[in-house]
DNA sequence: CTTTTTTGAAAGAAAATGATTGTTTTTGAT
DNA sequence: ATCAAAAACAATCATTTTCTTTCAAAAAAG
């Protein structure tokens, strides 16, 4: 990976999470410790962050705006982890839906692939799909507060305008019965949409989300591959549900 | 393969993906190393693109960039005088179209009436929008770097689907006989069906687009009201241009 | 056919990386 | 508060990767 790329990927990360452990920098990175505090000095240099113990924080900028990522607490390593997985599924050139979210979100720095077009209901997605030079279109419609998703008439319609290799898509339930789920039928409705729609559907659960049920369904497990983490309690879980969908367990 | 041709084909490929590893310029244009490296020297030398290890990415604006920081700083208070003109236009229960840009996002915070609807094809919009409590609606379509205006056939359409009180545009150019011009015709087009579906047009305007024109026209001047400043060096043009429209100077 | 330009390959120089060292800072138990 | 263990850090070194320079062959131009 290039040095500009790295640096970029801790920047971005930064932004999310506003402060970063080591650990987590050389995980999302898959650089070395060593690496990773070179390119923290030299990011601290030109100001872009500030280095603290353990890792690093964004610079305390005076006028600096409360952005529209913001309240990005749970930014976990096992999202960054999840995250990664899902974008190695991304192939040069795909045109690929990626749902508002958190967990979503994590997965845009890491697509390595080129020449992808990348279309979103998340305005969280947008920011991060620039950053990183993704051709990136956006569903329009009502913007919900608390999710920061487009949902509506108008993003509904705007699905049916694209043709999507593969759909990203997060939720709030995973259940070996009532599938995936979410509280917002409108969000509900999009997603639905997009498992129906995309050529391959993957859904990413960090382990919060499994063996849990949310109020609106939007696709049973075997419509689209789970993507999750292979924690040590879920394992017998996980074994349970493999028999009813792909799974994707990534192991930390 | 002429030199113009692989070279035209890195910066094109530049443009989609910011960065670009050696190996993969290489792999596109099928010559050596050393030819992409002479390449990449050449082009560096014509500030076309900046070598990194490793590869190139696109040149670093930060050269314009204090520029725009600077312009945008020095226009700040003006800015913020005509936004709250604009800001005084709207009234309790209206919709109206909020156009990309920074004189547009400034009269956001300034609007004091209730119920008020807010549809935008600006990212930056989109933010203010929603930190201020309005129901915000966007409209959708392909993101335009730069500006981070909604811009294409989605965001057009999108347009048609709302009815607006009045319209809040943003403009490069005021000029008494070619009208509202902005160097895009996306974006222009987008400014124009605004103009034209709002009850009531304005279109914003710091003191540097008076008397210039841009590339696209999108409005004539009886077409919708100005909102600017009055400059004791602009008096005399404003003058001229109130013969021909509606003319509203705000006074620091 | 000769001269100029472009190209690709090779060798040494420079840069980046990861591991290892010893030092500093933090933590937490007394 | 003090000390010892643990964690994080900076400095250094060997290895790998990338870069520049150089040169000769191939292609293009005169």
């Amino acid at each position: 990976m290039l040095t500009f790329e790295r640096q970029d990927m801790i920047l971005s990360l930064l932004k999310q999470q506003k402060v970063a452990k080591l650990s987590e920098l050389t995980e999302a990175t898959g650089a070395s410790e060593s690496t990773i505090r070179r390119d923290l000095s030299e990011l601290e240099r030109q100001n872009k962050l500030k280095r603290i113990h353990g890792g690093a924080s964004l610079p305390s900028r005076k006028s600096e705006e409360p952005g529209m990522t913001e309240k990005k607490a749970s930014f976990t390593a096992e999202k960054q982890l999840i995250g990664r997985h899902a974008a190695s599924h991304v192939e040069d050139g795909d045109s690929i839906f990626v749902d508002a979210g958190t967990s979503t979100e994590a997965m845009i720095s890491h697509i390595q692939a080129k020449n992808v077009i990348i279309v979103t209901n998340g305005l969280n997605i947008i920011e991060a799909s620039l950053r990183f030079g993704f051709r990136t279109y956006v569903l329009g419609g009502y913007v919900k507060s608390g999710t920061h998703a487009l949902i509506g008439k108008s993003a509904v319609e705007a699905m049916r305008q694209y043709r999507f290799d593969k759909a990203f898509i997060g939720t709030n339930g995973v259940d070996a019965s009532f599938g995936y789920s979410t509280p917002d039928p409108e969000e509900a409705y999009i997603k639905q949409i997009a498992v129906q729609e995309a050529q391959e559907a993957y859904v990413l659960a960090d382990s919060s989300k499994l063996n849990r049920t949310s109020f609106s369904r939007f696709a049973g497990l075997q419509d689209a591959a789970l993507i999750t983490e292979a924690g040590s309690d879920s394992e017998e879980y996980l074994q349970q549900l493999s028999e009813l969908t792909s799974i994707e367990a990534v192991k930390i």
